[in-house]
DNA sequence: CTGAAAGCGCTAACAC
DNA sequence: GTGTTAGCGCTTTCAG
């Protein structure tokens, strides 16, 4: 592959794109019969309609869907921006923002940036493609090219919602109800076990959250907070803090917790007997798990729908892009089951 | 802006969606300073930009992407279409198919058949809005206005490579293994579990190739497949396929297979003591449970990349948009762990 | 710093 | 049956 000096289009494969106008000329016909041929209209005979489709397979034709969108006015598409696809709750979350999005006839187009070659700039692009936007880490700032662009941040922070947007995750009463809950149940040294985020200097947000709440249980001490890897064995973890003393341990989600089960399970540790668990979001692998998982749920579903309403309201004007009118709550809540 | 006597869009909210010729009509400056603006470039004063921004907001205005696109020459666009978002397998393959994309530097939209106001005409209309579409269940014919567009099916079959690129999912060799490994494990008995799909009138492909391979275990009469609800508790069902001697269930995919366990467990049923079970897919959940489950596993990872290799070579034109060389198979494989 | 002109690729409406 | 005209909304030249 030699790099030209200045600017030349590549010359191989794909120099060019074909458009409607090199098919007509390679047919021999008009834009518009080529538009007739392609898009299957009647008004054509069937012979032109051959040649027409064989100049533009020749030519690789494929209609532009800008060229296309423009002419036709198309869907509202929603830019769905997910920190982590490969996070359980992540990716229920985005298919239930597809779904509560079609009877609305929205396209969706979901974008994944943890994994992407240019984190940072994800939003960003996205932002210049779509009608709206929403997700996590979405830096305002960034996209204030996109004027008037409705911009919703996913378990935002109230104060967020001064310049967007904020569907916000309410943790604070559910979490308390655990504390009190492990409370009554004898707990006296509940730790938390965090997901080890790249990068995070401190505690994740949850974490302290949780620890705060857990502050409220008479005669335990602050609950440490011990940061695991997401996809590790995590037995060393679990040793350190059963000898730790440790008799509850609230993991940061849901697929942690599950993980830790499994790993005590194989340690032969009696749970809910000797160490109590509790995770985070609900997911439907905490109902199958044995013992099931007593877990803070959060309804996916109403997630989704309530960050699509605002998103419509924005989008006809009816509700203002930031402030008071543009927060939403959806609440955590204690599903006490077997595993604490 | 005097409206013509005939043709008066609706006043109320949604009129017309507002241009930059508004923008710039109400700001008193041209098409290109209402760009400069909005796109924050440079070569524009403050006090003009600031007029600008105003006058977009009051009308709500919102740049069209389509307008945008086509002088800018937006990524290119794949389209994912997804029978079920809420099947584990599913969603594990669409964000695999997002985190595939990204490094091409693709955009992909998600769409959910099963869930849709219209679910035929998901894969037409999106195939009108993306340069690629990538899915279950399309029907090739539906889309032929699409001239030209890459189309792959997942989980297709080789007859479906004459009209549309396929990537196979191939069960065949790990259903034999699967069949020899039940054999030797003195399994006499066993029972295929299907998913009941609305509107279907047998089992399902899956089903029915399962039943093929278990048909060659010697002393064994044909297996017989017992179609479940996928969300039901499945007590009745499990209750009476022991009744019936089941002394293994292959279970459609490991979810099911999962929801058996669990079901089998509170029936205090021993697994694999008393019946083995085993489940199709690889998810990870599948690892995390008790007994480990045994499985059929695919590499999703690997299906995306295959496929996005695929759509790649197609759009440049290296490969066509059928046939043989438009076929990709990834192998399913016996993952044989502690439930059967 | 601002504006005018050109053109991106396509289709609807109206000729012929 | 086919071609011509006129935009769709935006950004990129290039002139002032």
């Amino acid at each position: 592959m030699s790099s030209p000096p200045s600017s030349t289009p590549p010359r191989g494969t794909s120099a060019r794109r074909a458009t409607i106008i090199d098919v007509a000329a390679r047919a021999g016909v008009s834009r518009q019969t080529v538009t007739r041929a392609v898009n299957d209209m009647p008004g054509i005979s069937a012979a032109t309609r051959e040649r027409v489709l064989r100049a533009a397979q020749e030519l690789n034709y494929r209609p532009s869907r800008f060229g296309r969108g423009l002419v036709e006015q198309g869907p509202t598409t929603l830019g769905v921006v997910i920190k982590d696809l490969s996070n359980s709750f992540f990716a229920e979350l985005g298919a239930a923002l597809v779904r509560s999005s079609a009877p609305h006839g929205w396209n969706v187009v979901l974008a994944e940036i943890d994994h992407a070659p240019e984190p940072e700039r994800v939003a960003v692009e996205l932002s210049r493609r779509v009608d709206a936007i929403v997700g996590y880490g979405v830096d305002i700032d960034d996209i204030r090219g996109a004027i008037g662009m409705p911009v919703v941040h996913l378990d935002g922070s109230a104060r967020q919602a001064e310049s967007a947007g904020v569907v916000q995750f309410g943790a604070a009463a559910a979490m308390d109800d655990l504390a009190r809950h492990l409370e009554v149940s004898g707990v006296r040294r509940p730790m938390v076990l965090d997901l080890a985020m790249a990068g995070a200097a401190g505690p994740s947000i949850r974490a302290q959250g949780l620890v705060a709440a857990l502050d409220r249980i008479r005669g335990a001490a602050a609950a440490p907070v011990v940061a695991v890897d997401a996809r590790d064995g995590h037995r060393d973890v679990l040793e350190a803090v059963l000898a730790d003393g440790a008799d509850a341990l609230i993991a940061f989600n849901d697929e942690l917790a599950v993980r830790l089960l499994h790993g005590l399970r194989s340690l032969g540790v009696d749970v809910p007997g000797r160490v109590r668990v509790v995770g985070v979001d609900g997911l439907a692998i905490s109902g199958l798990v044995t013992p099931e998982l007593t877990t803070l749920a959060i309804d996916i579903a109403e997630i989704a729908e309530q960050t699509v309403a605002l998103v419509a309201g924005m989008l006809e004007g009816a509700v203002p892009l930031h402030g008071e009118q543009a927060l939403r709550t959806v609440p955590y809540r204690l599903l006490v089951r077997d595993s604490a």
